[in-house]
DNA sequence: GCGATCAGCT
DNA sequence: CACAGCTGATCGC
């Protein structure tokens, strides 16, 4: 990127300004708290819950701009070395807290990065995004649709997240006597569980870090770090999995549940072996199959009980086939990119959407997702994940153990990372754990 | 000792 | 496979 003039979600040098759609890892990767490549910007929630995540970083970087305005920026074109009128303007994604899209304006045309984005047809949310956008637009063409293709296969069909959100709560209340943990990640489902809160009238027990999130987002009252005061868990996804709640019902009855757009894959106990692997060559397969072989399919509405305890529900903060395809029909852009680009699940929407775009793009660049051709168009970095070739000679089997480690429901945390977790505000010596 | 990075795993 | 992200090891300072 030597010409670069904006990167959005990536991270190496040569660009003039920087562009964070949220705070998920995987877009974050390259950042750090000695950041000093340029002024990031992002949307207000995600500069309120940065300094939590890069505690250190230098905050006079760190450029909050305000939703569904148009913002100027003065930078230096790279082709004529001077000044040059960058224009943004941010649009709820509706993905996670703080999640946004950027639309730019300026000399390389109109460019539209979605980043992570889930627009259902029946929220309310996604409807004034959508007017936002389509009003920014007056009518101008996007040259590039930058996509969020992470399920950009028809194969991927899941409800809206509301429907998702009450076949949990029915789950949940169909086990009146049990314990439960839902699977969640560092930032994110926070909707589902408020959801959960308030069908139940339950408080949702998270772990210390996450409560302070909590409170970052302003939830007060509804979560909490005493298990005694709930029986429903919300745990690191990390965290879940068959051996945990085995663990657990040794203790307790507890069922386990994962929200999530994927289907869950079975491990065996002894973690190496893949059950039903043969079945789960395709994800349509996947999401028809129940573990349950002896009895035949308990499966409700894509609810699938993957093992007596663990239940996977269709609960997506990424946008379904369907919804991929009404967002393209609705921009008709020139040009379209994946920005989910790892070199063995790319799809290229031009593959399914190309129809749609305005350019007739033959679908020959099904796997050319790491060049771009159209001179102009080079300004723009756009996240792609490294891949490194087989780097796997010399790699001996290295022996695990022999650290201690401390648990938190289930949680296996070494002493470094504790010593982490403590360093980032966390107090796990307060925390009342049951086990 | 610390931060950055990487492989490995789920 | 891999939604997003943890763990532990290594390396350079």
């Amino acid at each position: 990127m030597e010409k670069g003039l904006i990167s959005v979600d990536r991270w190496a040098d040569g660009s003039q300004v920087y562009f964070l759609t949220h705070l998920h890892s995987d877009h974050t990767q390259g950042l750090s708290s000695t950041w000093a490549k340029g002024p990031l910007y992002c949307s207000p929630l995600t500069a309120k819950l940065f300094p939590f995540k890069f505690p250190n970083f230098g905050l006079s970087l760190l450029r909050p701009l305000h939703t569904n305005s148009w913002h100027s920026l003065s930078l230096i074109s790279p082709s004529s070395a001077s000044k040059t009128l960058l224009q943004v303007m941010l649009i709820d994604a509706h993905h996670c807290p703080g999640a946004v899209m950027f639309l730019f304006r300026g000399e390389f045309g109109c460019l539209l990065y979605t980043g992570d984005f889930r627009w259902e047809a029946n929220s309310e949310r996604a409807k004034r995004a959508k007017t936002m956008l389509i009003d920014a637009l007056q009518g101008d063409v996007v040259d590039t649709l930058y996509l969020d293709n992470t399920y950009c296969n028809p194969s991927y069909v899941f409800p809206h997240r509301d429907i998702a959100a009450q076949q949990i709560v029915d789950i949940i209340a169909s086990h009146p006597e049990h314990d439960v943990i839902i699977g969640i990640d560092t930032l994110g489902k926070e909707d589902l569980l408020l959801y959960i809160s308030r069908a139940l009238n339950v408080k949702i027990w998270v772990w210390p870090e996450r409560l302070q999130t909590m409170h970052l987002l302003d939830f007060h009252d509804i979560f909490t770090t005493n298990t005694t005061l709930t029986r429903v868990r919300a745990v690191p996804r990390y965290s879940f999995n068959i051996n945990t709640l085995e663990g657990l019902n040794s203790m307790r009855p507890t069922i386990g549940i994962m929200p999530s757009g994927l289907p869950w894959v079975l491990k065996s106990l002894e973690g190496d072996e893949t059950l039903f692997g043969s079945l789960l060559t395709s994800r349509y397969n996947k999401r028809k199959w129940s573990a349950n072989s002896g009895t035949g399919p308990d499966k409700l509405n894509g609810v699938e009980r993957f093992h007596k305890y663990i239940y996977s529900v269709p609960y997506s903060d990424h946008s379904c086939y369907k919804e991929i395809q009404e967002f393209v029909e609705l921009i008709q852009p020139t040009n379209m990119k994946g920005i989910m680009s790892s070199s063995s699940c790319y799809v290229d929407p031009l593959y399914y959407f190309g129809r749609f775009s305005r350019a007739d793009q033959p679908s020959q660049r099904l796997h050319d997702q790491h060049e771009s051709k159209e001179g102009g168009k080079r300004d723009l970095a756009f996240r792609g994940k490294s891949y490194l070739g087989s780097g796997d000679v010399l790699e001996a089997k290295r022996k695990r153990g022999g650290i201690a480690k401390v648990n938190i429901l289930g949680v296996r945390l070494s002493r470094v990372s504790a010593l982490r977790r403590f360093r980032r505000g966390a107090k796990i010596g307060e925390c009342d754990c049951h086990d």
